[in-house]
RNA sequence: GCCCGGAUAGCUCAGUCGGUAGAGCAGAGGACUGAAAAUCCUCGUGUCGGUGGUUCGAUUCCGCCUCCGGGCA
C-alpha cells in the first residue's frame, strides 16, 4: 500500500509551470529543476512524439541530459497517444521519481487537466469502430451522425455544436464503447483528481504583442535550425497522413513540400497559426481560478520556493 | 510631357443605375473530459485618395490636384 508512505512523509508538491507557445517556458522549467535539484515532466502534446524536434520545440539534447526530463520521446509519429495515455503515464512517473518537489511544465491544458483533475476511466478504446465511424462521416455526412447522437443522448448533443466533428465522433465513441449516454457517465465521475500531491500552476506574465514577436522569432528559428529537412526525413519515414504531421509547423512545411503553397507563405502561415494557438491557451488559463501569473522569473521562483517548503 | 487604368476595412478586392458600403484573409472574443499544436462558435463605421462643381443629397456623375501601375513619346 501507497498510504503508508504517503501519509508518512507530507504530499509531493507539484510544480506546474504552463501558458502560451513561445513564452520561455522550457528555460524556466530548467532554472525551475536546478533551483530544486528535481525532474521535469513534461505536459506537452506534441513532446511525446520522436523525431519531432525542431518544429515542437522540443528542449536540447544538452538540456535532457542535464535534467531528467519524463513522458518527451516516448512514442513513435504512427501510434496512438491521447489524454487517457498522458494522464496514467504522467500520474506514474510522479509516483516514481523520488523526489519531494516536481515540475511539470508544458502548455497541452487538456493534458494537465487530465493530470490534476482526472478523466473518466471507464472508456477503454475502440479503434475498430473509430474507423468505422470515420467511413460514416464521409458516407453520410456530419449532420447524419450529430442526428444519431441527438437521438441517443440529446442532452450531449445540445451542449456541443452540429459542426464540431471531433466531439460528435467521441460522444457516438463513448456511448459505443460503455454503454452509456456521455451525458451521464460525465456526471457521475470525478473520484479521479490527483489527491496525493500538492499543486501550484503558474506562469510568467506576457504581453500579447510582444508574444507575437516572439513567436516570430522562434518560427524563424525554426527554419533556420532545419525544420524543412526534418519533415521530409519524417514523411520519408511515415508519410504524410499521421497525426503529428496534421500539427503546427509540420502540415505547412508539407504542403509546401507538396507543391501546394510558396515557403515564404508556408512560414507566414506558421506563424499566424501559432499566434493563434497562443490565443486558445490564452483563452484556456484566462478562466483558470487555479492560474497564477508573476511579472518575472525571480518572482515566479521565490513563489514556488514558498511553495515547495510548506 | 501625353494617353489609359487604379485609389473603398490592417491586406486583397467587390459594390453603390446618386440616398454614407461588404466579402475573403488578417485580427478580436469565446467554448473545450481520451485526435487538444486538435475541433468548433461569435464579431465588420471605414474622413469609400484630396479638393471644387452639379444635386435636396456625392463614395458613386463632372473638373482639377496628389500618389501608384502600364503604355506612347
Amino acid at each position: 500500500m501507497k498510504t503508508s508512505e504517503t501519509s508518512r512523509i507530507s504530499k509531493k508538491k507539484l510544480i506546474i509551470l504552463t501558458g502560451p507557445t513561445s513564452s520561455g517556458k522550457t528555460s524556466l522549467s530548467l532554472e525551475l529543476a536546478r533551483t530544486f535539484s528535481t525532474e521535469i515532466i513534461s505536459a506537452d502534446s506534441m513532446h511525446v512524439y520522436k523525431r519531432f524536434d525542431i518544429g515542437t520545440g522540443k528542449p536540447s539534447g544538452k538540456s535532457m541530459r542535464i535534467t531528467p526530463h519524463h513522458l518527451i520521446d516516448i512514442i513513435e509519429a504512427d501510434q496512438d497517444f491521447d489524454a487517457w495515455n498522458y494522464m496514467q503515464l504522467a500520474r506514474q512517473a510522479i509516483d516514481r521519481i523520488d523526489k519531494n518537489c516536481l515540475i511539470v511544465s508544458g502548455g497541452t491544458q487538456l493534458y494537465i487537466k487530465s493530470l490534476v483533475e482526472g478523466l473518466a476511466s471507464e472508456i477503454p478504446k475502440d479503434s475498430s469502430y473509430r474507423l468505422e465511424l470515420r467511413n460514416d462521416l464521409e458516407k453520410y455526412g456530419l449532420e447524419k451522425l450529430y442526428k444519431k447522437l441527438c437521438l441517443i443522448d440529446p442532452e450531449s448533443a445540445n451542449r456541443i455544436n452540429p459542426n464540431d466533428t471531433q466531439r460528435v465522433l467521441r460522444y457516438l465513441e463513448i456511448n459505443k464503447v460503455s454503454g452509456q449516454k456521455p451525458s451521464v457517465l460525465y456526471a457521475n465521475q470525478g473520484i479521479n483528481k490527483l489527491d496525493h500531491c500538492d499543486t501550484i500552476k503558474t506562469g510568467l506574465l506576457i504581453d500579447k504583442r510582444d508574444l507575437d514577436g516572439l513567436i516570430n522569432k522562434r518560427v524563424e528559428f525554426m527554419i533556420e535550425g532545419g525544420l524543412i529537412d526534418e519533415v521530409e526525413n519524417l514523411i520519408n519515414l511515415f508519410g504524410f497522413n499521421v497525426k503529428p504531421l496534421q500539427s503546427i509547423g509540420y502540415k505547412e512545411i508539407c504542403s509546401y513540400l507538396k507543391g501546394e503553397v510558396k515557403k515564404g507563405d508556408a512560414i507566414d502561415k506558421i506563424k499566424t497559426n501559432t499566434r493563434r494557438l497562443a490565443k486558445r491557451q490564452l483563452t484556456w488559463l484566462k478562466k483558470d481560478k487555479d492560474m497564477v501569473w508573476y511579472k518575472s522569473s525571480s518572482e515566479l521562483i521565490a513563489a514556488c520556493t514558498k511553495f515547495a517548503i510548506n
